[in-house]
DNA sequence: ACTTTTTCGGATTTTTTTATCTTATTTATT
DNA sequence: AATAAATAAGATAAAAAAATCCGAAAAAGT
């Protein structure tokens, strides 16, 4: 049902882009980014843990612990999140699910898969994470009562 | 864990470029195909059925009966098997999961996610059948016969 | 008619994913 | 010291997806 990442994957970059949006605030209890992004926070907590274990993420124990960035925002990029949980089948797998497909044994699909995955992987690897939530904090307009759109902030990529 | 569709949908799709690529033989049983495809024939049954239903394929009962293209095969476009199986979630959900996402109330995934749906769904939707599994045939080597094959079978390979 | 072979459709089982629970540990505050 | 608040980690539960099973219906061959 989740349409390219899994569950996991989905929840935890809600949160890391809702970290990366505020931040001054350095320190977050998974409470606090569960309620702010609608995710379930047991879960939530627990692929945390792999993104501590994968140099995302810090952690502290204890009463006013939480969890920060390990690396400033803008040296995380969103490959090694989504490789961190959902691993590397989206790098390396068949779209057909054929473990034997290759460029020397191709499926039908093969060709039109990698085109779609250069596609996702050249996305996902050059973009960071402060990048996407500064994107997206600019590119949310405030919805005035202007007769005359102004020049939209359009899409600010570093490209 | 599968990559982009579903596992009822890359067996589906195993099956209908097994299909596509004879198109001399018109009637296949599911055994046949699950056979030469290694998917597991009841599952494949059962997504045959709603393929039937979506006037991808006819069936007929009965001794000599099985699945046919209820098209010719150069009139199926890839999306069609995939909206079918799949359904409508990879052309309209949000990459991280928010129900609320949309041009106006972007995620900050949305602009990256809607550049990479735009390359899936233009192949899905520009590809028939036909196409894949011709490519397919005249793209594959005729494999000569080795004594010693260089690389070892079993392992999937990317690229 | 009877048997065989096939799809049909629902029910059921198994496996995987998603979600929660529980206990332990850490740390600041009182 | 005691308490409260937080993560850590393993166990467990629930839900969803994947796979199987079974009885029925249909059609061809005997």
């Amino acid at each position: 049902m989740p349409v390219l990442f899994s569950r996991a994957c989905e929840y935890a970059l809600r949160a890391l882009f809702e970290m990366a949006r505020q931040e001054e605030q350095e320190s977050w209890t998974v409470q606090e980014l569960a309620q702010r992004t609608h995710t379930p926070a047991p879960f939530l907590a627990k692929t945390f843990q792999s993104l501590v274990k994968g140099d995302i993420l810090t952690s502290t124990k204890g009463r006013s612990g939480g969890f920060a960035f390990a690396r400033r925002p803008d040296q995380i990029l969103l490959m090694e999140v989504v490789a961190i949980i959902d691993g590397p089948a989206l790098v390396e797998n068949c779209a057909l699910g054929l473990p034997t497909c290759g460029d020397r044994n191709p499926c039908p699909f093969h060709q039109n898969w990698k085109e779609i995955r250069t596609s996702i992987v050249s996305i996902l690897r050059s973009e960071t994470l402060a990048q996407s939530s500064l994107a997206h904090k600019l590119g949310r307009r405030p919805m005035r009562k202007s007769t005359k759109p102004k020049i939209s902030p359009g899409r600010p990529r570093t490209s």
